[in-house]
DNA sequence: TTAAATTTGTCAATTGCTGACAAGTTATAA
DNA sequence: TTATAACTTGTCAGCAATTGACAAATTTAA
């Protein structure tokens, strides 16, 4: 398992020989804000799940699937939610996909 | 399946019999806008989660569990996320149970 | 009809996030 | 060792999103 997304970059990155100024320009952002997300003290902006996939060739889908899970699984740990959290992400994701999101009241 | 979070609360509102003022002034907020989160215009706070909880004498964890369920699965919607974000997420939150979080290099 | 309840629109104020830069430390190569 | 590149950390103004608040319109029910 990656261990965090922070730390996923950084061995994309120097897998690939890279320097943290090189990756940051190509994300287009500041070097050191790119050191403060790869050690966890910043978050990775989602509009930047793009360019990272095709930087590195990666799965777009199973980068989301990452970014996300982690955003999720902190939020979790932040305010000790059951695992039942889950379940119920499960159900009403199946939810929203069968009904027209229009009808469904609520803020997206 | 409760639909949305904000019929939810129009439901226990409801059920007790009370009225948009009156259950905003208990939440602490404005009555037309109590009346946007019924109605799925507007967020339901976290920080009321608690008050909720106590005015309707509902169980906290199963309380953040419909809320945070309903949170992640937005977000999966809006982004398409394979059903796999939560299987990361699962296995995400078990990791940070397990581990020192201070050690855990990640924004919380 | 009329009074209460609810809905909708708007906007200033607050809050949190982002970009940017400076100053520091650590690693590396000459 | 010393110089240079790489990385880390702190800070903060600017920006964007959220919230609280109020007015005004619409709906509901007696």
């Amino acid at each position: 398992m990656i261990a965090t997304f922070g730390e996923y970059i950084r061995q994309l990155r120097t897998n690939k020989g890279l320097t943290l100024t090189e990756l940051a320009a190509l994300l287009k952002l500041d070097s050191a804000n790119l050191s403060k997300i790869e050690n966890g003290k910043r978050d990775f902006d989602e509009k930047r799940l793009v360019i990272l996939a095709n930087v590195f060739d990666l799965d777009f889908d199973k980068l989301k699937a990452e970014y996300f899970g982690e955003q999720f699984a902190k939020k979790m740990y932040k305010y000790n939610c059951s695992t039942e959290t889950l379940s119920v992400a499960e159900k009403k994701i199946k939810y929203l996909k069968e009904v027209n999101v229009k009808q469904a009241k609520l803020k997206l």
